[in-house]
DNA sequence: TGCTTGGCGTTGACAAAACG
DNA sequence: CGTTTTGTCAACGCCAAGCA
């Protein structure tokens, strides 16, 4: 095991890994997009299928060259028939869409990866060390090529990746890999690439002998799409399981579905989204997958659903001329033998989701077929359809469940989440109203223009939560006596909405989690996670992430649960000693993603920036306004001092507490330096007086928000004072018109810089 | 093993503001 | 107006890794 604190490591997926060197305008193109689109303007007959089209303007027209966007009409006609899915006669007709779809894409403020790859090799600067690729199969050309290019030696990399695994006509292959280096002069002729491993470690030994079958049958049938993607697997044999062949039949469907529908542990998978809702007519568990959704998953037992059966011709076409004697043979190198034969691309992407497919299953695979009698099967070995069949009952906790919904979300499977969160796990949506946006105003209206009572408390409660000081004066000139109390506003709002949170058992809170999920937002549009970050419970906090608590989430401030710790921590002594210490490292999220010069950056949360940037953004709302008035400035370093003085070492050492270094840190970030590690986070309004850089965004869900939009300047009020007798003035009304006042120059100051950057 | 390098906190010189 | 505090900025120096 490696490890060192003192190297910084990026976590990019390639999308970020492009908006890492600039952000690009618009948004990447998805399959879906691109299907809509040709779907409205699909003309003629013969090119009909969306997937073969976007592969192939993908994958050959702009993937592969690295010296050009995309290949020329005359380029693209003289390509190598092994080079395209589609034949000579097609091609004009497949460039001409081509040249519609660059079109779509400018229209549509859509970008393609691989075109803005190749504009970005000339911005790009070496800046890794080592970079590590997975899943290289589902890179272009050009992407490993400008990823290669950001490195300071162009041998510092590893690639991983499958080529078995590809479930999309794709043109993914280890020789076009090496031919890339090969070619490519200023990356050098690189000996000894690749190293095969081909020990699984996921599946049993039964699955890995079907799976080296048709891996058999490809060969056979296909011939080597390279030498390297040439070998079997060996399981490694630690889980012992059974494949089991089945009878499309009442009997066996109900006893699958009893013993699979209250389980996570079975999963079934089909070929494609139209056989989806046939398979969830006779299996009632949320985890039916496609063969695209089901990429990356895996599950102990594998139901396949009349995989083949739906497509008997295509499969009888890939066992065609295959004999069971051929694959007792070893696996011989060798191209096929016709290769303007095209109609065979399209096999290979149904032998591949097949072995995708079972090779999800950790143990066992049950294959239910309705037509057992096939030509492939008989291949692999299974001739004899069982008529019956009998498990064991294999029940999942709600816990486990709980976990399984929150597992998928992460990858993005949203369809299968939402019905385990609806069918098992029972969750309702919230039946109150959310106070945000438009409910926000009409409750003001409520409040202030009808003189409603409970609107004027709601929005009281509203304001405690958020410390939303204008509203709070407001409701002070409206004559609402409790806002001029606001802590015994503050402990009633705890009595009456936070009960729950107050125990040191999670108990209540995480009831109310089971009920509605665990990222559902209370009336004040806020998770339970910043709840309980507000309160300040670890107990509560540790229960959250063990139902899958999302971190990165923001409430009407603009605030994530961290930053709501820190800013009860800067504002309350207790907090900071006794609570920081066990809230800060779980709710901090590993890193920060920033914009700023049009290129993303992650913050790292060991960076003293991150916290730094997280404070600031915490103490906006509580000191800001104090600072605004009594020194017509911004942060300074005292305030952090001030701020971080009782935290816990934990936290934050001491050393990272002392003045000079916070001072050091604000200064080196600002904006308009130029040094190599400077983050560009910040900017002076004077001497010592410090605010955000106006051209820095955050990235809120997956959208780039500028800080002064999820911060509100305007917002900003003065903390109301009880009238004192020697005020010769209200010193209220005169601090709130200094407030204005600054605001205004600091507002003018931010503008004529975000402008001159543009 | 010792020299080089990169990263990062510390220090100190100088400047400017605040204080009294 | 002199003294003290605070801010800015770059050089310093330590440490761990890398390398010959």
């Amino acid at each position: 095991n490696y490890d060192n604190e003192d190297q910084q490591v990026d976590f990019l997926s390639f999308q970020e890994f492009l908006e890492s060197i600039h952000v690009p305008e618009g948004k990447p193109i998805t399959f879906q997009r691109f299907q809509q689109w040709f779907s409205r303007h699909k003309k003629g007959k013969q090119l009909n299928d969306a997937h073969k089209l976007f592969e192939e303007f993908r994958g050959v027209i702009t993937g592969p060259a690295t010296d050009k966007s995309w290949l020329s009409r005359e380029d693209y006609l003289a390509l190598g028939i092994k080079e395209t899915i589609f034949l000579q006669e097609e091609r004009e007709a497949v460039y001409s869409v081509f040249e519609k779809y660059l079109g779509f894409l400018q229209e549509n403020k859509l970008y393609d990866s691989n075109v803005v790859s190749h504009q970005y090799l000339e911005k790009l600067q070496a800046r890794y060390d080592f970079v590590i690729v997975d899943e290289v199969q589902d890179l272009t050309n050009i992407q490993l090529y400008l990823i290669i290019k950001s490195l300071h030696h162009v041998h510092d990399f590893i690639l991983c990746g499958d080529s078995n695994q590809i479930v999309h006509p794709n043109f993914f292959s280890w020789s076009k890999v090496k031919s890339l280096f090969y070619k490519q002069e200023d990356l050098g002729a690189a000996e000894n690439l690749i190293r095969i491993l081909n020990t699984n470690y996921r599946n049993s030994p039964q699955v890995t002998e079907i799976a080296n079958k048709i891996l058999k049958i490809k060969n056979n049938r296909f011939g080597s799409i390279d030498k390297e993607s040439h070998y079997l697997v060996e399981s490694n044999g630690h889980t012992q399981g059974e494949v089991v062949f089945l009878q499309d039949n009442d009997h066996i469907k109900q006893e699958l579905d009893k013993k699979t529908k209250a389980s996570t542990r079975f999963a079934v998978i089909v070929m494609t989204p139209e056989q989806k809702p046939m398979a969830q007519q006779h299996f009632s568990t949320p985890l039916v997958f496609t063969i695209q959704e089901a990429k990356g998953l895996e599950y102990e037992n594998i139901i396949l659903y009349n995989f083949l059966s739906q497509e008997e011709q295509r499969y009888r076409e890939i066992s065609k001329g295959v004999s069971a004697e051929d694959l007792d043979k070893d696996l011989k190198f060798s191209r096929a033998k016709d290769k303007t034969d095209k109609s065979l691309e399209i096999y290979k992407f149904y032998i591949n989701s097949l072995y995708v497919a079972l090779t999800r299953a950790i143990k066992n695979l049950y294959w239910i077929e309705s037509a057992p009698k096939q030509q492939l099967l008989g291949l692999l070995g299974l001739d004899n359809a069982q008529a019956s069949l009998e498990i064991a009952d294999s029940n999942s906790s709600l816990d486990d469940w709980r976990q399984e919904a929150h597992k998928l979300e992460l990858q993005g499977k949203q369809e299968q989440a939402e019905r385990i969160r609806e069918e098992i796990l029972k969750q309702k949506t919230p039946n109150w109203t959310v106070i945000s946006g438009e409910s926000l105003e009409a409750l003001k209206q409520q409040a202030f223009e009808q003189n409603n009572k409970k609107a004027k408390l709601e929005l009281f409660e509203y304001a405690l939560v958020y410390e939303d000081r204008k509203l709070l004066n407001s409701l002070i000139k409206a004559d609402f006596k409790p806002a001029k109390n606001p802590a015994k506003g503050l402990q009633l709002l705890q009595q009456k909405h936070y009960a729950a949170y107050s125990f040191k058992k999670p108990d209540a809170a995480i009831k109310q989690v089971n009920q509605y999920g665990p990222d559902f937002r209370n009336i004040f549009n806020q998770t339970p996670l910043m709840v309980a970050a507000w309160v300040g419970n670890v107990g509560v906090i540790k229960a959250l992430f063990e139902q899958g608590a999302d971190t990165e989430k923001v409430d009407e401030n603009g605030f994530t649960a961290l930053q709501i710790a820190l800013s009860q921590a800067s504002g309350d002594e207790n907090y900071a000693r006794k609570k920081l210490a066990d809230t800060y490292l779980p709710l901090e999220p590993t890193s920060i993603s920033i914009q700023v010069d049009g290129r993303l950056i992650k913050l790292d949360k060991h960076q003293m920036e991150f916290f730094m940037l997280n404070m600031m953004i915490a103490l906006f709302y509580r000191t800001l306004p104090k600072k605004i008035v009594y020194s017509a400035g911004a942060f300074s370093s005292q305030d952090f001092v001030d701020a971080v003085q009782h935290m816990p070492n934990s936290v934050l050492p001491e050393r990272r507490k002392k003045r000079a270094y916070l001072s050091s840190i604000l200064s080196k970030n600002e904006f308009t330096k130029d040094d190599k590690h400077n983050r560009k986070l910040f900017f002076r309004i004077k001497r010592g007086h410090y605010l955000f850089n106006p051209n820095l965004a955050l990235k809120v869900g997956d959208e780039w928000l500028n800080v002064y939009d999820l911060l509100s300047i305007d917002k900003l009020a003065t903390q109301h004072r009880k009238q004192e007798q020697w005020w010769r003035v209200d010193m209220n009304e005169r601090s709130s018109e200094i407030l204005e006042h600054n605001k205004n120059i600091i507002k003018s100051q931010i503008s004529s810089i975000a402008t001159k950057q543009e």
